[in-house]
RNA sequence: GGGCGGUUAGCUCAGCUGGUUAGAGCGCCUGCUUUACACGCAGGAGGCCGGAGGUUCGAGUCCUCCACUGCCCACCA
């Protein structure tokens, strides 16, 4: 273990530490919690990605923020529990299995419900767990030992546990109604799964003659003429004038010969096409509902298979589009077709095959979820929920999107005619009027003890489980431990594409089964789209797999790229750019602890590195206090699920602070032997900072930490991981201004003199003499000399005190670091002209400034009424400022001229 | 039709409750084989924070309107 740092690796090599480090991380159990009541629960579940699935960015991005949340949680002490699953994925995984039979010539029906649901077992038992492995190269925590597929006996369980308690309330029901089917899935599927496109059409005027013979007609509009061999009524607007006289009399409907009634009903839109509208109540939801109002016969004309029915006709038989076209044929020729108008309308397809949804009537299960204002209803609880702070969502925002969605709620068709999924426990007797809902199979008939029963023989919508997750995973309907410890849950974190499909689902049957609330916060992250903005698809082939991304860049730079630099419920960008700076960085760390290793081969004064009980040297306060603000700053962005936030300041402090600026001014120390070693600081510094970015960076932390551990005396407990050392804090007496101070002040000083090396094209190896005038910090320049010397390549370094310049400086620039005046003799380098305008161009610049500060401070509206702190570091800024005018004018004048 | 985002440096984006001279990465320009790192170091250029009003001592940040753009919802016959 101990290896020389010789054999530390020049670069960190993902590939082969990250599966190990998983490895020995799930062989210590930390990633299964125990319930201990001394501790705080935090729980996530996981959204049960679907056993077909394979890891994508979306995943991935899940992952990386769930699993940083749960590691920071877990080092913050918590009892934390990442709960991961899957979901069975009704109709996605049926496809799959179908594609296969397909492939040998079979269809499922061939096969018989049985022989079928083996062959989608089998296919899970081989191909399901992917992704599981997907996640371990990811990181993810999760405990793998509590892992639920919502197909085992636990969540099935609490499925038919759930039905059977909302039937027996009444609130399941199985009703005749419209509903969307998909022809090509054939299937009913729920409002939600139907996508609206905007698609291109044609809008038919068709002529409808009065039935009276009297010659006169009124003419309907519609995009879907086929449609209208379904039609039983012609409806107009009570109130629409040009129809009055026709309310109450019949028409006859072309090519069929039907009488059909015009009735009035105040659901037209008088202005939309002819103001009346043909009511095909069979085929369209707006119908359907003016049909029950007006009491008009139901018609199917289109059957589930998408063909036309019997009830068509001369048309029986005729797929659907293939009938549109032959009905405004024969309606054109028999002089019915009015006209035919370019229209753009939306059109619903199918969410998971993209065929066209047909509305139609059928016999399905439906769940009343009531409505948002009544404070019983499931959909009022969940609406409370939200609406009284129970639930927070972060972004806020989506709280608005929620309630607006639940305050239009419709009942829920929960049914399917799949084979794939939770079958609905409800059997029919042959002799009993009534079906029975039974948590447990049936074999005979509980009421009249007759052995012909018949399970009902659709499956409940994947969403209906998925609704059930947070508590169904935890053990309910048994009052176990978890479920007693874990819920409700800590946080829900989710895409907020699926806000309505299940973080509402969630919530409504959260509520309705355990009478609480699945979690507390609801996190949404965005989308993850390719480098131009698009949404990556499979059809469109701008899919990244992160496999290959955590090939190329290490897992610990993807997750890094993920998620910094992004906000909450924002869509992201993955660029290669942002994969090469998360690479960079993680490269960065990975040298830092190189160097810092390095040093600390064969030394043994390192007592007090754990915890650096007295701080003598100046940039050691320095460095000590800027870490513990950072510490502060990144805990506050984490309690605030502001993990970019948190990163971004992580980032900044490794490469400036402590890169850039620390161990280059460590190394003079290290080199020169004066004063106390920075190798405890170091190496203090390095240890918290690796335990900060834990969270996002797992693997290559716990590598330089192990290695580092092994190179440093324990001193107090020591944990066998970085993963369950404890998140570091603040020690606010460590909290330093006046070392922050000075060390600036020395950082500006530097950062001058390498500007003017920079702009005159003195190379950076010429040392150039300097004199510095450090009113009232000639003790911290001539300790931080060497610092300064060595930095900037100044030698000799001439500390002055008070305003005694020597004059022969007086030839060269003078550069304002206000209060410090650096003075560069640089004769015959540059002109007495080109520096007075410089320094004159800088005045100006402090003037402007001071007129602003100036004029801030010496207004009483804002003494009044700013807050205190900002006037104090407003008047602040007005000292430093009319101190910097002052030097810039001095120096002038002494220029002469 | 209703709602919600976005519009900040050439590109991709941060900027939380209004308070220094608005930041980062990438890209660009100038120098550097400085023994942790060229996946690097040092220096630099580049922004009327979409437009117009308003509130305020003070606005990228709050309010109103407008423009462009993306998304969500809706029974657009």
């Amino acid at each position: 273990m101990t290896a020389n740092a010789s054999q530390i690796p020049r670069a960190y090599n993902a590939a082969s530490v990250e599966p190990r480090v998983y490895q020995q991380w799930q062989d210590q159990g930390y990633f299964t919690p125990d319930v201990d009541p001394d501790k705080q629960p935090f729980c996530i579940i996981m959204p049960p990605p679907n056993v077909t699935g394979e890891l994508h960015l979306g995943h991935a991005l899940t992952a990386s923020i769930e699993d940083a949340l749960c590691r920071w949680r877990r080092m913050m002490g918590d009892a934390a529990l990442w709960l991961p699953g899957k979901d069975h994925a009704g109709i996605a995984t049926q496809w799959v299995v179908e594609r296969l039979l397909a492939e040998e010539g079979l269809s499922r029906h061939d096969l018989g419900r049985e022989k079928f649901l083996e062959r989608v077992w089998e296919w899970v038992a081989q191909y399901g767990n992917t992704i599981d492995e997907q996640h371990k190269r990811l990181g993810a925590s999760c405990d793998w030992s509590r892992l639920r597929f919502t197909l085992d006996p636990g969540p099935a369980l609490a499925v038919r546990t759930t039905f059977v308690n909302l039937y027996n309330k009444g609130l399941i029901y199985r009703h005749e109604r419209i509903i969307n089917w998909c022809p090509r899935c054939a299937t009913a599927l729920s409002d939600l799964e139907v996508e609206y496109e905007e698609t291109d059409g044609k809008l038919y005027h068709i002529k409808y003659p009065l039935a009276d013979g009297s010659g006169g007609s009124i003419t309907v509009a519609t995009t879907r003429p086929e449609s209208m061999l379904g039609d039983t009524g012609v409806a107009v607007h009570p109130d629409d004038s040009r129809y009055q006289d026709l309310v109450g009399r019949q028409v006859i409907l072309p090519i069929m010969e039907r009488p059909i009634p015009v009735v009035a009903d105040a659901a037209l839109d008088m202005e939309f096409g002819t103001g009346a509208l043909k009511v095909t109540p069979g085929h369209d939801l707006l119908d359907f509902e003016i049909g029950e109002r007006q009491g008009l016969e139901i018609i199917n004309i289109i059957g589930f298979d998408g063909n036309l029915t019997a009830a068509a006709g001369k048309y029986a038989g005729v797929e659907r589009f293939q009938a549109r076209r032959e009905v405004a044929a024969e309606l054109e020729s028999l002089g019915a077709l009015e006209k035919v108008e370019d229209y753009n309308h939306s059109v619903g397809h199918c969410q998971r095959c993209d065929a066209v949804v047909e509305p139609l009537i059928s016999l399905q299960w439906f769940l009343n979820v009531g409505k948002h204002d009544d404070p019983a209803s499931i959909a009022g609880r969940a609406h409370a929920a939200v609406a009284n702070g129970d639930i927070k969502m972060v972004p806020d925002r989506f709280s608005r999107v929620y309630l607006n969605w639940l305050e239009n709620i419709r009942d829920w068709c929960i049914s399917r005619q799949l084979w794939w999924g939770h079958r609905i426990p409800v059997w029919y007797c042959a002799a009993c009027p009534d079906p029975i809902a039974s948590i447990d199979d049936l074999t005979g008939c509980p009421n009249c003890g007759a052995e012909d029963l018949r399970q009902d023989p659709d499956v409940l919508d994947t969403w209906f489980s998925s609704g059930l997750w947070p508590h169904s995973t935890l053990g309910w309907p048994d009052d176990s431990d978890d479920l007693g410890y874990f819920y409700p849950t800590t946080v829900m974190e989710t895409g907020y594409d699926i806000l309505f499909f299940w973080i509402a689902r969630m919530i409504m049957m959260g509520i309705e089964n355990t009478g609480d609330i699945p979690f507390r916060t609801v996190y949404l992250h965005g989308l993850v789209r390719d480098a131009q903005g698009a949404k990556m698809s499979k059809t469109r082939g701008n899919t990244l797999d992160p496999l290959d991304l955590i090939e190329l860049y290490g897992t610990d730079a993807l997750r890094f790229a993920l998620t910094t630099g992004t906000a909450p419920g924002n869509d992201l960008r993955i660029t290669e750019g942002k994969l090469e700076a998360a690479r960079n960085f993680a490269n960065k760390v990975w040298n830092a602890a190189r160097y810092v290793m390095t040093g600390l081969e064969g030394q043994t004064a390192l007592e007090g590195w754990s915890d650096l009980p007295a701080l003598e040297h100046r940039e050691d306060r320095w460095i000590v206090s800027r870490l513990d603000r950072v510490t502060v700053e990144v805990g506050e962005a984490l309690e605030s699920f502001e993990l970019g936030e948190a990163q971004q300041k992580l980032y900044e402090f490794v490469w400036n602070d402590f890169c850039d600026w620390y161990i280059e001014m460590a190394k003079i120390r290290l080199r020169s032997g004066v004063g106390p070693s920075p190798l405890p600081v170091l190496a203090h510094v390095l240890e918290r900072t690796l335990r900060l970015l834990h969270p996002f960076m797992p693997f290559i932390t716990e590598e330089i930490w192990q290695n580092l551990m092994a190179r440093l005396p324990s001193e107090g407990d020591r944990p066998a991981s970085i993963m369950i050392a404890p998140y570091p804090q603040a020690q606010p007496p460590r909290a330093d201004r006046q070392a922050e101070e000075e060390v600036n002040l020395v950082m500006q000083a530097i950062r001058a003199v390498r500007n003017t090396r920079a702009q005159l094209r003195i190379p950076a190896d010429r040392p150039l003499p300097a004199q510095v005038q450090a009113d009232g910090f000639q003790q911290a320049i001539e300790e931080e000399a060497q610092v300064i010397q060595a930095l900037s390549r100044v030698e000799p370094l001439q500390v002055l005190s008070g305003d005694s310049p020597a004059s022969d400086a007086m030839n060269g620039v003078t550069l304002v670091v206000n209060p410090l005046v650096v003075r560069l003799p640089l004769e015959g380098v540059i002109d007495l002209s080109a520096e007075r305008q410089r320094l004159e161009g800088e005045l100006d610049n402090a003037r402007k400034n001071l007129a602003r500060v100036e004029n801030l401070v010496s207004n009483p509206n804002f003494r009044a009424k700013a807050k205190p702190e900002v006037v104090q570091n407003e008047e602040e800024r007005f000292r430093s400022l009319t101190d910097q005018t002052r030097r810039l004018e001095e120096i002038i004048s002494q220029l002469g001229g």
